[in-house]
RNA sequence: GCGGGUGUAGCUCAGUGGUAGAGCGCGACCUUGCCAAGGUCGAAGUCGAGGGUUCGAGCCCCUUCACCCGCUCCA
């Protein structure tokens, strides 16, 4: 509107959401949870670095998953696969070939296409076209524009004014050898006189000689690993394969702080099934996995603290199904509802038999399974839960982010992060109530029998306790044990707990125990 | 990719062309007896970066980077 321009400029967020996650993203970086990536340089786009307490709910959200997917199962084994993959697996997967996808940008009604999927016009001749100037009352205006050497026009509007053609550049490409890339180019190019279409295919075809990608998946290495797992584990369908680590995807938009982002950490299973033919009456169909795995997925976010009316199962419209699962698929999202809106936290897909035959198709090497009982050859259908690290540990956070308004006890209110024990990064605080009276020394030897069994703990002996407390709460340390004028006495010490900040004493030579079992829980 | 907004200490922010500031936090010491008490001292800033205008720029202009919001896009 005009008149806000006479208005002082608006200050600040603008909404609720906006306030709520500038307070995480500042907590984050206060505390050291989440820190952008290489800040004294200006930062990178999309890129964060987790610090001391972000590490550690990172590493926690993996072992949890580790733990339930398949440590606490038969039926499924890990692989920790490498980055860099043949590129053969990325053609035969199809991400390859949106390389080719040459993409423009209509300059006048800004739609976005293939250019080999524009409407052809002739070079140089001059076409009039229709744009809407006006989007309130759709109002058009003709224009007249000369049509570029590529000879195509805007499929919407007919305009044939049009930006660059561009690649769709999905996945990070690299090179693999010594002998850098560029010396190879110049040696193909140099001094031919090539034309521009020339130029790029020589270009082209010197850059994939040496070219490899950075996975934009973890999935692939689980398919093309599928044999070499089922012999060497000597394990049949049903089973999975797992895998955590890093993928890369240049994003159209990175958003929403760590929530989209080019470099991201992918807990992925395949779980192979068989198909519902080979099944036997009473064993579960792929559509019953599916199911399965939904319910499993959905209610491990729930066990772990996040709150049930903020998580949802959202079946796929069939209109946005994957590729692979375009037949027979089917494809649910675990979500959550963020500051911003309900949006993805993990994507359980039904990928059918679809990777197997393809990658069986393009290496030449049999990816099906002989089931021995009954006799029958086939390509088990996958079920796939997917899950992003790094936006679990964003749910858990925004989830656990708690202010409590001030009360007669505490006056400034507090805020703290009500994560799941298991989660929090620091499980347990040590502090001597004040450092006097022989209580620091006593405390250090709390701390150190907390130390010596590996349990990530705290000591703090500065500023006054509930200052310390505080501290606690705001990294979502669920105990602190303190020691006061009582222990010197009986030997217990006190055990707060951060939700309801609860004190029991125990026995010393106890604490480490009664941590450890609660932690269990 | 387009449009809008923001960028000053670790965090939140004030600073409309003339000496770089506040609160909180952080560190040391004193004090302290269970939920962010007080005192003293201290460290900390390329004012996002580069260029320009000016006698002089945190402030004006240009470029750029990063973040936020909306659209667009999205195997």
């Amino acid at each position: 509107m005009s008149s806000d321009k006479k208005e002082k400029k608006a200050k600040g967020p603008a909404s609720e959401e906006q306030i709520f996650m500038e307070k995480i993203v500042s907590l984050c970086k206060r505390r050291g949870f989440v820190f952008p990536s290489s800040e004294i340089y200006g930062g990178l786009k999309s890129c964060y670095d987790y610090g001391p307490l972000g590490v550690e709910l990172k590493r926690n959200v993996k072992n949890e998953w580790w733990r339930a997917m398949v440590h606490s199962r038969e039926d499924v084994v890990g692989i920790d696969a490498s980055i860099i993959m043949s590129p053969e697996v990325w053609r035969a997967s199809g991400h390859l070939s949106s390389f080719s996808d040459p993409l423009v940008d209509c300059r006048d009604c800004k739609v976005r296409g293939r250019a080999d999927h524009w409407p052809k016009a002739d070079p140089g001749s001059e076409v009039e076209y229709k744009v809407v100037v006006d989007h309130q009352s759709g109002k058009k205006e003709t224009r007249k524009s000369k049509v570029s050497e590529l000879g195509i026009v805007c499929p919407e509007c007919g305009s044939p004014n049009h930006s660059d053609i561009r690649s769709f550049n999905l996945m990070f490409r690299t090179s693999i050898g010594s002998v850098d890339p560029i010396d190879a180019i110049v040696k193909r190019i140099e001094g031919k006189g090539l034309s521009g279409k020339e130029l790029k295919q020589a270009v082209v075809e010197a850059v994939e000689e040496t070219a490899v990608y950075l996975r934009p998946e973890t999935a692939q290495a689980m398919f093309v690993n599928f044999a070499n797992v089922q012999g060497a584990a000597r394990i049949k369908p049903p089973f999975g394969i797992a895998q955590q680590g890093k993928s890369f995807r240049n994003e159209v938009t990175v958003e929403h702080f760590t929530y989209r982002s080019c470099e991201f950490e992918q807990m992925e299973m395949e779980f192979f099934v068989p198909p519902k033919e080979h099944c036997e009456p009473g064993e579960r169909t792929p559509n019953e996995w599916f199911e399965y795995w939904c319910q499993q997925r959905h209610d491990w976010y729930a066990k772990l603290g996040i709150r049930k009316e903020k998580l949802r199962l959202r079946p796929h419209a069939k209109d946005e199904l994957a590729h692979y699962a375009k037949e027979n698929g089917a494809c649910q999202d675990v979500e959550y509802e963020y500051p911003w809106g309900w949006g993805e936290l993990e994507g359980i897909a039904n990928r059918t038999d679809y990777d197997l035959k393809a990658h069986e198709q393009a290496s030449g090497k049999k990816l099906s399974y002989f089931d021995p009982q009954r006799n029958v050859h086939y390509h088990p259908y996958v079920i796939e839960p997917a899950a992003g690290a790094d936006r679990a540990a964003l749910a858990f956070l925004l989830d656990a982010y708690t202010e409590e308004a001030p009360s007669e006890t505490r006056k400034d209110g507090r805020v703290l992060l009500k994560l799941h024990p298991r989660l929090a990064p620091i499980k347990v605080a040590v502090l001597p109530l004040v450092k006097k009276d022989g209580m620091p020394e006593r405390a250090r030897k709390v701390m150190d029998a907390f130390v010596s069994q590996s349990i990530n703990a705290f000591y703090d002996e500065k500023d006054a306790v509930g200052r310390r407390y505080a501290r606690q709460d705001e990294a979502g340390t669920p105990y602190c044990l303190t020691v006061d004028g009582q222990t010197s006495e009986d030997g217990t010490v006190t055990i707060r707990e951060r939700d309801s900040m609860k004190q029991d004493r125990i026995k010393v030579e106890e604490a480490v125990a009664v941590v450890q079992r609660r932690l269990a829980e």
